[in-house]
DNA sequence: GATCGCAATGTAAGCGCTTACATTTGCATT
DNA sequence: AATGCAAATGTAAGCGCTTACATTGCGATC
């Protein structure tokens, strides 16, 4: 209750009779400090549970120690894995991390980048390459480091100063409707993310048609969906009594993947014999869900780990990694197999 | 690259035609300022794309509007789903969120908490009632408005400054293995948290163990396992093969029960015919998996929004809500039936 | 029109640190 | 013992805001 003044920089350096400078270099840089003195001063910090005001610290020196993130949502398991390695490997490095997630919308994102820059992060996280160019331009003309994760499509255009940290989504979407071609279908159809504003979701389209388009499969069906294994039923049964029932069904990820086999078997169809279902991310849901999902695996630790590696390379050290790509594979479990006769 | 220097609080006045007072009145307490010299003001502000540093506002009026979070994991959907919902509600008063995980160990909490306060949090959200007597102290000293999240067991001490929003974990497991009891079962074993350091862990073992012992069956077996599905896995193997197989398996959480499930299944039991099993939290996985899984619902978004409404409260108008019980519920699904005759 | 009271605005002193620059110290050289 | 130089420490000017207090302006009141 008493809320007595806390002990401040000042307060150590009196204690330790040496002055403020002295003090914040043992904090700070202590390799300048000859040992007696850092003694001293760590003494006096102990006795007066001195802790450093980081608000001071980040003003004066122009650096705050945190960096920020915005992500869609925590509600995906793929991001709530990956934000929890790159929060860890911040943690390493003494960094804390301010979160904030845009629910996949644009002005949301936008105004939480503006939130977070002006809270002073040496750094940041963000999903996806597609913004508004001011955006970009806003980072650049402060000189924020910042690491654009997820996506790595190399006919994306990116800003000069980006540091890419992703993978090909397109390619990745490719190669599994390529798996599910050779198993012998051909009636596909696809279970997609929102394409607008998010360059993941039109990039795993942009893969299903391009490789359907190789086996002259033109306009196949596609469905865009939120990520959401409600709307992913509803989405399913809409397409079943709209377009009719593929053999397989390509989803942009495995929540829609596995809201769709939830409905397929209680609308009585059986998975894989009646429909094939993939799914995109391999989050523990896929191996979990019977039959358990054929899905792309994707390596978000890998992602949450190297964001973070780049991010403090370049904080650190002002060391460019200006790309980095990941590899994606294909995990083969029970919902793919071939049509039935 | 040219990193002019960004335009600060004078140079609006300036341009404005007044003192730098005004312009922060016009951003924090508009309405004391006269609409004509608050739209001059703001003409300034677009003018020179000014945004205000946050570092500075937070060390001159000590408070930062910045809200921390310390919870065990982002991997337990649990979580990431509470603080999904505790980050909106926060957004939405202008309050960013500064999050920090500890893996449930308690050295590395006690560390974030520290941080976090030096970060000048203007609030803190914390999980379970039982920490180091010094941290209360700590936090007190400080005036930090914290709430504990999910721990609500009347028996449980704590510090009279806290905010509690949470469940009775104690019986919250009682009625559940009352439920498995109520079935006919009586060859019940636990697969348990880890309780050191974990009020919620120890709370849900002796909810199970009073429960039983209501029924005269003392001792029950009772294994600590992390929160991991493979953990889990070989925790139930190691059950079975030290202690017998059970009828039915109370389980501390859905990760647990999953892993047990699937470890059950593989070893060729049938799932609920051959051992029930229940859950506790309710994530999606429990509704996913086959057999669906008897569980404990979790309240875990009301949880998140509770916890950020009433630091709100508190640090907004200095209102207390001291105390706030959330209800949880049985979920009946496919995996608890009655014992094989 | 002088007086009063209140609302609007201005003045300027910090908030608790960091760091450029100045000064002192200690030590090797001669 | 005098000299020089680098390492250690000190001095003090900010960093970009907020806010207590002082001042000004303006309509209402007598």
């Amino acid at each position: 209750m008493s809320k007595q003044p806390l002990p401040k920089l000042e307060d150590v350096a009196r204690l330790a009779g040496v002055s403020t400078a002295t003090v914040s270099r043992c904090l700070n840089q202590p390799n300048q400090v000859v040992e007696a003195t850092r003694k001293r001063v760590q003494k006096a910090v102990d006795e007066l549970g001195y802790m450093p005001n980081f608000n001071a610290r980040s003003l004066a020196a122009k650096r705050s120690k945190i960096v920020g993130a915005v992500i869609p949502t925590m509600e995906n398991a793929i991001f709530a894995r990956a934000l929890q390695v790159f929060q860890e490997r911040l943690t390493e490095e003494d960094f804390d991390l301010l979160v904030a997630s845009s629910s996949y919308k644009k002005e949301v994102e936008e105004k939480q980048i503006r939130s977070l820059v002006s809270r002073g992060v040496d750094g940041l996280l963000l999903i996806g390459i597609k913004r508004d160019r001011k955006i970009y331009e806003f980072l650049q003309e402060r000189d924020i480091p910042f690491v654009i994760a997820w996506s790595f499509d190399e006919d994306m255009k990116h800003p000069a100063s980006a540091q890419l940290v992703g993978f090909n989504n397109h390619k990745a979407m490719a190669s599994i409707v390529q798996l599910v071609l050779d198993k012998g279908h051909r009636k596909i159809a696809m279970l997609a993310g929102i394409a607008d504003n998010n360059d993941r979701a039109s990039a795993r389209i942009a893969g299903f048609k391009a490789k359907m388009a190789q086996y002259g499969l033109n306009d196949p069906d596609v469905i865009e969906c939120e990520y959401d294994i409600d709307k992913a039923r509803k989405a399913f049964a809409f397409m079943r009594e709209n377009y009719g029932t593929p053999t397989a069904l390509i989803c942009a990820n495995d929540v829609l993947a596995v809201g769709a086999a939830l409905e397929a078997q209680s609308q009585g169809l059986k998975v894989p014999d009646d429909i094939s279902i993939t799914g995109f991310d391999d989050i523990e849901i896929a191996s979990i869900i019977s039959p358990s999902l054929t899905t792309v695996h994707v390596p978000h630790k890998m992602l949450g780990l190297h964001s973070a590696n780049t991010l403090l390379a370049n904080i650190n050290d002002g060391r460019i990694v200006s790309e980095m790509e990941l590899e994606t594979y294909i995990v083969e479990r029970q919902s793919l197999s071939v049509p039935k006769a």
